[in-house]
Formats: C-alpha cells, structure tokens, sequence
DNA sequence: CAGTGGTCTAGACCACCCC
DNA sequence: GGGTGGTCTAGACCACTGC
C-alpha cells in the first residue's frame, strides 16, 4: 500500500525538478541506471517516467533519452499576436521551419470551410517551430490564395501576420478556435521526434478577414508540456 | 517491423468502434481475454489499450474494466451558456452533484484574484458534473460572496448562471480562461473513479460583473475524452 | 468468491543514436 | 560498437468490484 515503487520514484524526481536539482533541459539517467539505483525493473521506472511525463514534468526524445521540460509558453489566440512574438515576449527563442509548401486543390472539407468550389487552388503550409531549439509544434495550414495574390512567391518562415500586414494591409480579427486533448498523430509524432502515440494538444484555427472571408484554416500539433493556451473574452 | 503487435491491436479495435461494432458506453473484453484471443501477454494488451485511451477512443473505471468513450461534448466558454443548457442541446443528459459547501477565509491566491484581503469569507463550492450518467468533471469554485449576498442558502446543485439572472440580476461577461493539457491530481482522479495520473484538461476560469469586479474563479478538471473546446473570437 | 484491473519481477531482442 | 529507449514474454501477487 506505502509501496506503489513507481509513485515514490516520480515523487522523488518531482521533487528534485521543482528544487532545480535537474534543470529544465537536462537529461535524465538512463532507465536502467535510475532501476538499478532504485533497485526497480525497467517496467517500473517506465511507468514512473511516464507519469512524469503526462504530468508534463518531462520528456523524452525517441531512443535518445529523457529531458526535463522546460516552462510551458503561454499562448494567447485572441492576442493576435505571431509566434516570434509571444514566444521572444516570454524570454524564449523562437525559429520556424518550412517543412513542404505547395499549390493544392481544395479538398471537400477544406472547400467548404472557406466557402470555395472543391478543387479551387489553395497554398498548403507545412511548418516546424521551435522553442529554444526544442522543437514544439507542427502546423498544417491551407491559405486562400485568391485573396492574397503572390504569397506563395514570399518567404514562408517568418510570420504570416507581419506580411499580412505589410504585404496585404490586412490582419487577423475574428476567428474559431478548437481545442482538443489528444494524442499525436504519427505524422506530428515523427516530426516532432517523439515516440509513437504521445499525447499533446490539438489546436484548429479558421481565420477570417474584416469582411468575414476565410482567410486560412489552421491545423497545430502541440506538445502538451510545451503550451498554456490563455485567452481573455471581453464582450 | 511489420511488428509492434500493440499497434495491430490497437487498430483492430479502432476499427471496430468506429463501425459501432463495439458501441458508446459498452465494455471491451477483460484484458486476459483479450491476450488469449491474440496471444498477446497483458503487458502488450494493456500498451495497446493505454494508447486508445490517449487517443480518446476508450476509458476505464478503476478495477472495473475499459469501456468505449462517448462522443465529445463540445463546450464553448464564451457562449455564456450553462452546463445544462450546452448538454442537453447537443443530445446528452447533464447532472450535477454538490460534493461539499463551505464558507472559507480567502488565501492569498484567491484574495489576490478576488481583489479582496487575504481571509475575508468567499464560498467555496465543490461539485462533479455527469454527463449520461458518466462523471466528466469536477470543479472548485470560489464566489465572492461579498457580491453576491445569500447565495449559501440557495440549491447549488443548479445552474449558478441562471440563479445569477433570477435572483441577482447579473450574467457572465468578461472571462479569463486558461488551458492546459494535464494529468489530473489525485483529488480528481479519485472524484471521478479514474487510475491515478490519467491525462486530462484543466480549466481555469475567472469570471467578471459588468463593472469588473470578480464573480468567481473555477477549476476544472475534465476527463480528456469528454470535451472539445470551441471558441469565437469576434472583435 | 471469482474476476477485474493495478503493480511488479527478471529477463529478452531489436532499432536507432552517437561516437 | 556500446548505449539508449521501444517492444515483448511469462509469469506473480494484490486491491477492489460485483455477485
């Protein structure tokens, strides 16, 4: 009853994070070295790590080890605030990847959300962020070309908000939002170098212009640790 | 390669609750069922069963067994509706259950949210929500009952929104929400009849009056599988 | 009391990372 | 090639649920 081995060992790393002992960043022992230090099979030092990990304690890099996480940023849909913003506000760095972008034909469920015959051409962005070169989050992003002429021809790293801005004279006001809690799917998981199946944060966003067009429909995978979603509503 | 059993398995009853051979609510077969019938050992069962679980597609109740999750509640915060209106419009039946009411001296956290000195009297309102006869969440509210005199006395089993309206003439407007994908704390592991540790979604909720003054602040603690988020941002 | 999931042992082999 | 985590076997005992 006092046993469950594998509570106390997560206390006892718990403990030691929250005293800075083991800082954000740093790399555990390896499983068979915290079982033999414990006296524990690898089975029970899993579980234990596991919990810390849905804990969002910490996290591992596949077959690489585990990694004690670092503070989770705090993002603000409603703020419309970029990436490279909120993140370097919150004393981090960000960097963005340009995964895949390429012309496709709407599909049905894309059509429809942006109000757009199936098969009309839609940019389709595949993107890569990071956090203190940890990388955080994976977004697929549909773009409604029609009206952002030539976007495809800018650099699609930086931030969409700015060259909305500057490019466009627009920005972003209203949008849905969705979230879920979830598992990754295996093309988030893979890209994002985690094992197989984690779980993380599912974020689904549809932007609209000033005239209530649908400007881009978004789709983040998020490591859970990574991300406090904060939003104020004012009515 | 073709390997990784726990995957073949976990597929296999993916596919089987999404064709509602396996229905909402109904139990899946014992795990020592379960590996006899693929000559699996209850190890790699319980991997593949762990990971539906993450992904939302089943749950279990301690010692019971695992069963097929429902579909998601869709719940959008800054619609302003109450629990029991948003349930039962999406098709499911709601119910509430007060766990414990008392009058507690505001600590620091709170007084500070609140507005108030550390100590003064605010009700503290413990309560878990059903969902089809399944709990999904509970929740810790501190009201300020300096607004809101009398209210210890009234059902608190209902709706607050709609005694707010009836007896005190106020609604919700403004709201600070935070979100974050979590394992829940024992408190609410134990509450809802779930293992210790399980993924979930935390909510935190400040709720203002018309003239700024803190009504409330909310904790909740859902099940993962139970909620989607869904949120207008309309400026 | 029989059956369930929760915890744990003591091994094994493999895929992949880094040196 | 040595070390890491990822997957898996074949058992065991315990705590709790439901009859």
């Amino acid at each position: 009853m006092s046993l469950k081995h594998y509570r106390h060992l997560q206390e006892h790393f718990h403990s030691l994070i929250r005293n800075k002992v083991l800082e954000a960043g740093s790399k555990l022992p390896s499983e068979r070295e915290i079982g033999e230090q414990f006296k524990l099979t690898r089975v029970t030092v899993r579980q234990a790590l596991q919990s810390l990990e849905m804990e969002g304690m910490v996290y591992r890099q596949n077959r690489r080890g585990w990694f004690v996480s670092p503070p989770a940023v705090v993002y603000d849909p409603a703020a419309h605030l970029s990436f490279n913003i909120f993140v370097t506000e919150q004393g981090y760095t960000p960097h963005t990847e340009k995964l895949q972008q390429t012309l496709v034909a709407a599909d049905s469920e894309v059509a429809t959300k942006m109000n757009l015959a199936v098969g009309t051409p839609v940019l389709f962005l595949h993107r890569r962020r990071y956090i203190d070169n940890r990388p955080v989050l994976i977004e697929k992003m549909y773009i409604n070309t029609t009206l952002l002429p030539g976007i495809e021809e800018e650099d699609l790293t930086q931030s969409l908000s700015q060259l909305l801005a500057r490019k466009y004279q627009m920005s972003y006001r209203d949008m849905d939002l969705s979230f879920k809690a979830t598992s990754l799917p295996e093309e988030a998981t893979s890209a994002l170098g985690i094992t197989a199946g984690q779980s993380g944060l599912n974020i689904e966003r549809i932007n609209y212009t000033q005239d209530k067009q649908v400007l881009e429909i978004d789709y983040e995978y998020w490591r859970h640790d990574a991300v406090t979603i904060q939003i104020a509503i004012r009515d």
